[in-house]
DNA sequence: TTGAAAGCGCTAACAG
DNA sequence: CTGTTAGCGCTTTCAA
């Protein structure tokens, strides 16, 4: 059996009450120092462990704050979580962890079980647009934020990062190097994936370069989908072919580059490739990939302080975290696309 | 507010044990139907939530179980952990994760604070040594169990998988293919490497194959260690180079590949890799790798069931579960290991 | 079949 | 500075 108040009251020889503001009030002058110090003492000896249970019955805070995510074998989103877990340790409060799979069921199960389960306030990233009633339901009830990406319509704060901006800067990236088709393997049924093909639409439009429908292919995140890409991709007339590729993802990134060296050309000699999320394997990749690192941890971080927030204000702002672009091997100027942008620049 | 079982009473007009009757016992006889129907309603209407704060009080049951482990970055945990929640969701508990990421004091820290939050029960994958006394110490005050590897010692139920059989599969495998001289990329200073390293001895015993200790490198888990030992392999001469390689890790196997590649080797024709888990990767690497699949998701599953167990009788019993050889594309029969192969057998 | 009452461990007025 | 009292929402004897 545990120890209660009651029993180091018995042991200090004070009352309850007593117990319960020496503990709680540390610093407090309410209390003399002969019996905070012979609570104290007590409470040492019997190994007094606070009942979260009784005190949340009371405070009607749980301490308890629930995540829902699509899922954790990615390490952007379990990166996402660690710095949830971090803040919430500090703030003193309990994570409650689920992960959807992309079934959205399970996802409007999961917040409607979070809130009956009385956490203080919930952070999940919005994935499923079928989901937005419940989410309206669910803010006016609980405290909520959003990750990675945002339902605008929503009231609640969201915390994510500059994917357009990041977009444009892999796109840059790839102008600066002298390359003038750039191909992007995209994915449009995605609020990052829009972000993304915004962002490369802003580069090119930038640097005068004409866009080209023809240069952009559906790909989604997957290894699978970059591949498939790529095949795409290599049908093009040879002279018409783009001398780099910006991919909406690492994994699909990964999948061309395979596909492009089955193919018998090299990255990045014949086609340079960027990819985006910064994941724990691009630097393993045959070719360690150039990408966009996102602000993985930090958005956790944050989330978790805006949630804090809004639960004992009310209140908490919206932001949108920085994103950075990595260099390695898989993007260099092309001889080809020097050839070419001197032919350009005649 | 919520609702709660008194505006349930008012509303129905009977009193809250009544209520609370009805709520808990679906079935039971002890309510005049009428009245049964009543309550129902007015809970419908009101859209009663318990309180599981108020509900653990009384019960001394908080539903929550923790859960801690290195990471989440591998496919290996993050599906652990999927089971977990699985089987948790169904028995109506929640998860309360924490990921110490190899830092033996935050290992420590966990289980504390685990224990202090007064959840019904932990899952650990018990990684330090150092902190035994404190697991004895716990397992003491509150139902434990152990996944993927355990503290003997420890009375506390495991959850683990055959490793060494694991990897006694994969040399054995790689012995069927032809091969004699088979290397082993290992890890000492670990259970999981220790049973593999006593795995891959005993197939060679069993085939009467000669045990060289110059053919075991010392490769650790990760992608660099994997590299690391197959630049030490290629100082062999070349003419006592081993035609096979069994990893104690997938990570460990995909770095020496790439090694391996650099220095012109071709995978598996000149040499033959084996991995070990079975990440999502794996397919997707340059050479699809043969490796080892462990019960991952199942592991969780049967822990979750376990701590269940052993929370409601005291007792449950530990698992070892199965592993699995899967064939792919980086080891096959090499030609040299066919020459030697028949060249020994004359 | 139902209700009254006590109490889980804790906090927070309100007195003293 | 400290104790008394009440009550959070729920379960559970024990009576009625």
């Amino acid at each position: 059996m545990a120890t209660t108040l009651k029993d180091i009251a018995k042991e200090a020889g004070v009352s309850v009450c007593t117990v319960s503001r020496v503990l709680n009030n540390p610093k407090s002058i309410q209390v003399r120092d002969e019996t905070r110090r012979r609570v104290l003492v007590a409470a040492q000896r019997l190994n007094y462990r606070p009942n979260i249970m009784a005190r949340g019955l009371v405070k009607k805070r749980t301490n308890l704050i629930g995540v829902v995510v699509s899922s954790l074998t990615n390490s952007f989103l379990s990166e996402t979580v660690q710095g949830i877990q971090d803040v919430a340790e500090e703030l003193g409060c309990s994570v409650l962890l689920y992960t959807h799979r992309h079934n959205p069921a399970k996802e409007a199960e999961y917040l409607q079980v979070l809130r009956d389960k009385g956490v203080d306030g919930i952070i999940w990233m919005p994935v499923f647009e079928s989901n937005l009633p419940l989410a309206l339901e669910l803010e006016k009830e609980i405290p909520l934020i959003q990750i990675h990406t945002a339902f605008k319509s929503l009231t609640s704060p969201y915390v994510t990062a500059e994917h357009e901006k990041g977009a444009y800067l892999a796109t840059e990236h790839l102008i600066k190097l002298g390359h003038r088709r750039i191909a992007h393997f995209g994915i449009s049924n995605d609020t990052h994936g829009k972000l993304r093909h915004l962002g490369y639409l802003r580069a090119l439009t930038e640097y005068q370069i004409p866009y080209d429908p023809r240069l952009v292919f559906e790909a989604g995140y997957d290894w699978h989908g970059g591949y498939a890409s790529a095949r795409e991709f290599l049908k093009l007339p040879v002279d018409q072919r783009p001398t780099a590729v910006f991919c909406c993802g690492d994994l699909a990134a990964w999948g061309a580059i395979q596909c492009f060296k089955k193919a018998g050309l090299e990255v990045p000699e014949d086609v340079a490739v960027v990819g985006f999320d910064d994941l724990t394997i691009t630097p393993w990749m045959e070719v360690p990939l150039t990408t966009i690192a996102l602000p993985k941890v930090e958005t956790g971080r944050v989330a978790m302080g805006k949630l804090d927030e809004k639960i004992q204000t009310g209140e908490a702002e919206s932001v949108c975290l920085d994103v950075r672009l990595i260099i390695r091997e898989s993007s260099r100027a092309s001889r080809l696309a020097g050839v070419l942008n001197r032919a350009q620049n005649c």
